[in-house]
DNA sequence: CTAGGGTTAG
C-alpha cells in the first residue's frame, strides 16, 4: 500500500480504508477519488484484496467510475462487469449507458439483448439509453423491436422513453413515426415539442419546423433555448428573415445572448438571410467565440459570397488560437475554390494533414472540388482514392471536375464505377455527366443517358438537364436537332436554353438559327451583352462586317449594362481581385506593385519578348474601348502575346478567346506559379506551359 | 443513472 501512496502522491487511496467511516455514502467517495484511470485501478486493486467488490453498492460506484465517466475506460468497466455474479438492472443499465455513450453503440445494443436473455428487468433507464444507441447507429430494425418490447412488457409510457423514441425514429428517417409517437403523448412538456423539432431539422424538414412551432405558440406552450435553436436553423434555411429576426428580438430582449449555442444559431440565421452585418456584429459581441461559433460566421461570409472575408476570418481565428475542425476547413476550401486561392487552398490541405483532422466525407469532397476548381484534376483523383467512403457528393464533384477539366471520358468511366459502387446518382450527377459527354463530343452518349434519367433513376429533368442537352447537340454541329429538342421540351425553355443554342450557332457560323436563338432570348428577357456580341460576332464570322457593327452599336444606343468583369489574380498566394469598373486608383500602391512584379515574372519566364509591346497593344485596346482599362485587363492582354502554334494571339480580355469551350467568359482567374501560367474561365481551365496551351483547340 | 441544442460538401 506505502508504494501506492508514493507513486500516486495526490490520491489517498488510503482514504477508501476508511469506507466503513461512511456507511450513508460509500459511492460518492469512490467516484471522487476516481480522478483518472490510473486512480481507478488503484481502487479498484484495493477493493479486490480487501473484499469490498463485493458489496454492490461499491460494485456499481466503480463500474460507474469507469463506463461513464473516466475516459477511455469502458473496456476495464466490461471486465469488472464480467465479474460480477448476478449484475443487477441498475449495473446493465450503467453498462448499457456507457456503451451506448462511447464509441460502441452496438455492444450496448448486444448487452441489452443479453439482459433480456437473461429475464433482468429492464426499466425506464434501460430503455431510454438502448433506445439512444440504436438511434446513433440508425439502426432502425433494432429500435423497431425495443419499441415493440415497451409495448409488450406493458410498460407504463414515460415521457422520458417516449422523447428518445422521437429521436430514434427522427434519427432513423422515419419523422412519419416519430410524429405518431408525439401525437400520441398523454402529456407533452417542451422537451417533447423540442424532440419533435430537432427531427424536423434531422431530416431537412424546415416548413414542418416552422408549422410545429406556430402550433407551440398558438397553444400557449412554453418554448425554451433549445426550442429556438431549431426554428433559428429552420428560418436560416427557408430564409425566412421575419420570424428569424422576431426570434431574434426576443432573445436579446430576454437577455438570452449569454447562451453561445444560442447566439450561433442567430448568426447562423442571419447570415443566411443575407445579413451577414448583422451577423457578423453579434459575432463580435459574443464574449466567448468556440469553434463552432467561427465556423458559423466564416460559412456565413462563405455563403454570401464574400469568400475573402471568409478566408480573412479564417486568418483572424488562427491569431485568436482556436482550433478549427473538419468544418471549419469545408468553408475556407471552398472559399479558395471560388477564388482560385491554389496556394492558399494548398497550404489548407497541408494544415490538414498536419493536424491530423479527420478526411470526412464533406472534406474530401471539398477538397476534390476545390483541386479541380484550380485546375489541378490528378490532385482530385488523388484525394478521391485516398477517402475511405464517399457519397453522391463526392462522387459528383469528381465527376463534375473531371468534365470540366476537358476529360469527359474519364468522367464517364467514373460514372460507371460509381453505379458499380451502388452509389445512386441524382440530378446533379447527370448535370455533371451530361457536360462530361458535351465537354467529350459524345452525342450518343449524351442522348442515352438523358433517356435513362426518368426510366432508370426516376428523376425528372430539369431545365438545366435540357440546357446541356442543347449544349450536346450544339456543339456538335446538330443545329437542327438542338431546335427542335427545344421546341419538343414539357418545360418552356429558358434564356440559358436559347443562349446555348445561340453560342452554338457562332461556333457554326449558322446565321439564321443565331437570329431567330436571339429572338426567343429577347422574347423572355431582356438580352446580355454578351448576346449581342454573340450575335455580332456571327455576322463577323461569315463576313457580315455591316451587320456585325449594327448589333455592336445597338449595345450603346440601347444603354445596355455590360455585367462587370472581374479578374482574380494570385500572385505568391495572395488573391487580388479586380472589377472592370475599377479606376486604378481602387488598388492600393501596394497591389500595383504586386502586378509590376507579376509583369516582371511573366517577362522573366520569356513570354514577353517585348514589354514594350505589351504595353502598346494595351494602350490600343484601351482606345478602341470606351471604358477604361484597369490594371488586370492590360496584364491580360499582356498574356495575349502568348503565340500560339497557329499564331493566333490568344487574347485573355473581354472576350476570351482560347479554345472552343469557352463560349464567353467572365470572370477568369490567372495564377502565375512557376513556369506555369494557369487561366480559367467560367469552368474551364488553361495550362500555359513554355507558352502553349495544353489544350490544343483553338479557334 | 434516464429526454431535446449551433457550424460543412456536389
Amino acid at each position: 500500500m506505502a508504494s501506492i501512496v508514493v507513486c500516486l502522491p495526490n490520491t489517498s487511496v488510503t482514504s477508501i480504508n476508511h469506507l466503513s467511516q461512511f456507511p450513508e455514502n460509500p459511492k460518492s467517495l469512490i467516484l471522487q477519488k476516481c480522478k483518472t484511470p490510473k486512480d481507478l485501478r488503484q481502487v479498484h486493486a484495493h477493493l479486490l484484496k480487501t473484499r469490498r467488490l463485493q458489496d454492490p453498492t461499491i460494485a456499481e460506484a466503480v463500474l460507474e467510475s469507469a463506463a461513464l465517466l473516466l475516459p477511455n475506460s469502458i473496456d476495464y468497466a466490461l471486465s469488472i462487469f464480467n465479474h460480477m455474479d448476478k449484475p443487477e438492472s441498475s449495473a446493465y443499465n450503467v453498462m448499457i449507458r456507457g456503451l451506448a455513450f462511447k464509441q460502441s453503440p452496438h455492444n450496448a445494443v448486444l448487452l441489452f439483448k443479453k439482459m433480456h436473455e437473461n429475464s433482468v428487468q429492464h426499466d425506464k433507464f434501460t430503455f431510454s439509453s438502448v433506445l439512444k444507441a440504436c438511434s446513433r447507429m440508425r439502426a432502425l430494425r433494432e429500435g423497431e423491436q425495443v419499441h415493440a418490447l415497451i409495448l409488450k412488457s406493458g410498460f407504463k409510457s414515460n415521457e422520458f422513453v417516449e422523447n428518445t423514441l422521437i429521436h430514434m425514429y427522427a434519427n432513423c428517417g422515419q419523422v412519419g413515426v416519430a410524429r405518431q409517437v408525439f401525437d400520441g403523448m398523454s402529456e407533452r412538456a417542451t422537451v417533447a415539442w423540442n424532440s419533435m423539432l430537432s427531427g424536423y431539422t434531422k431530416n431537412g424538414l424546415w416548413d414542418e419546423v416552422v408549422k410545429l412551432f406556430r402550433k407551440m405558440l398558438e397553444l400557449h406552450i412554453e418554448f425554451d433555448d433549445v426550442t429556438m435553436i431549431s426554428v433559428l436553423m429552420a428560418c436560416g434555411r427557408l430564409a425566412d428573415l421575419e420570424l428569424g429576426e422576431l426570434i431574434g428580438e426576443y432573445i436579446v430582449s430576454k437577455g438570452l445572448r449569454r447562451n453561445s449555442t444560442l447566439t450561433t444559431s442567430l448568426i447562423d440565421m442571419y447570415a443566411k438571410c443575407g445579413q451577414v452585418d448583422t451577423a457578423r456584429k453579434l459575432f463580435d459581441e459574443m464574449d466567448k467565440r468556440d469553434v463552432v461559433a467561427w465556423s458559423a460566421m466564416i460559412s456565413g461570409y462563405a455563403q454570401a459570397d464574400q469568400c475573402k472575408e471568409a478566408l480573412d476570418l479564417f486568418h483572424e481565428m488562427q491569431k485568436a488560437k482556436v482550433d478549427a475542425n473538419e468544418v471549419t476547413m469545408v468553408s475556407v476550401l471552398y472559399s479558395c475554390a471560388v477564388l482560385g486561392a491554389y496556394e492558399t487552398g494548398k497550404w489548407v490541405h497541408s494544415y490538414i494533414k498536419r493536424k491530423k483532422m479527420r478526411l470526412t466525407v464533406s472534406l474530401g469532397t471539398q477538397l476534390i472540388d476545390f483541386y479541380a476548381k484550380c485546375g489541378y484534376i490528378d490532385r482530385s483523383v488523388e484525394v478521391f482514392r485516398a477517402m475511405a467512403f464517399a457519397n453522391v457528393f463526392t462522387w459528383t464533384a469528381l465527376i463534375q471536375g473531371l468534365a470540366n477539366n476537358g476529360e469527359g471520358e474519364m468522367a464517364l468511366d467514373f460514372f460507371a464505377l460509381m453505379r458499380e459502387n451502388n452509389v445512386k446518382p441524382n440530378d446533379v450527377t447527370f448535370i455533371a455527366v451530361l457536360s462530361a459527354c458535351s465537354h467529350a463530343c459524345l452525342v450518343d452518349q449524351g442522348r442515352h443517358l438523358f433517356n435513362s434519367m426518368r426510366r432508370g433513376f426516376d428523376i425528372e429533368p430539369r431545365i438545366e438537364h435540357y440546357g446541356c442537352m442543347v449544349d450536346i447537340l450544339g456543339r456538335a454541329g446538330l443545329l437542327q436537332e438542338a431546335y427542335q429538342f427545344i421546341a419538343n421540351m414539357p418545360i418552356p425553355p429558358n434564356a440559358v436554353v436559347w443562349r446555348t443554342l445561340l453560342a452554338s450557332c457562332k461556333a457554326h457560323k449558322n446565321v439564321e438559327m443565331a437570329e431567330k436563338s436571339f429572338d426567343h432570348i429577347t422574347l423572355l428577357e431582356p438580352a446580355h451583352s454578351g448576346d449581342y456580341i454573340l450575335l455580332s460576332n456571327t455576322y463577323a464570322l461569315v463576313g457580315r462586317v455591316e451587320d456585325a457593327l449594327r448589333v455592336r452599336s445597338l449595345i450603346k444606343d440601347k444603354e445596355i449594362k455590360k455585367t462587370p468583369g472581374c479578374s482574380l489574380i494570385e500572385l505568391d498566394g495572395v488573391v487580388h481581385e479586380f472589377f472592370s469598373e475599377d479606376g486604378d486608383h481602387t488598388h492600393s500602391k501596394e497591389i500595383h506593385d504586386a502586378l509590376d512584379e507579376m509583369m516582371k515574372r511573366i517577362k522573366s519566364l520569356g513570354y514577353l519578348p517585348n514589354m514594350e509591346d505589351a504595353r502598346l497593344e494595351a494602350e490600343e485596346e484601351e482606345s478602341k474601348e470606351t471604358s477604361v482599362l484597369h490594371h488586370s485587363e492590360k496584364l491580360a492582354i499582356a498574356y495575349g502575346l502568348i503565340r500560339t502554334p497557329l499564331q493566333t494571339t490568344i487574347r485573355i480580355s473581354k472576350n476570351l478567346r482560347i479554345c472552343r469551350d469557352c463560349h464567353n467568359a467572365t470572370k477568369i482567374i490567372s495564377r502565375v506559379y512557376k513556369r506555369t501560367i494557369i487561366v480559367r474561365d467560367r469552368n474551364r481551365f488553361h495550362h500555359f506551359e513554355d507558352g502553349l496551351c495544353s489544350c490544343n483547340d483553338y479557334w
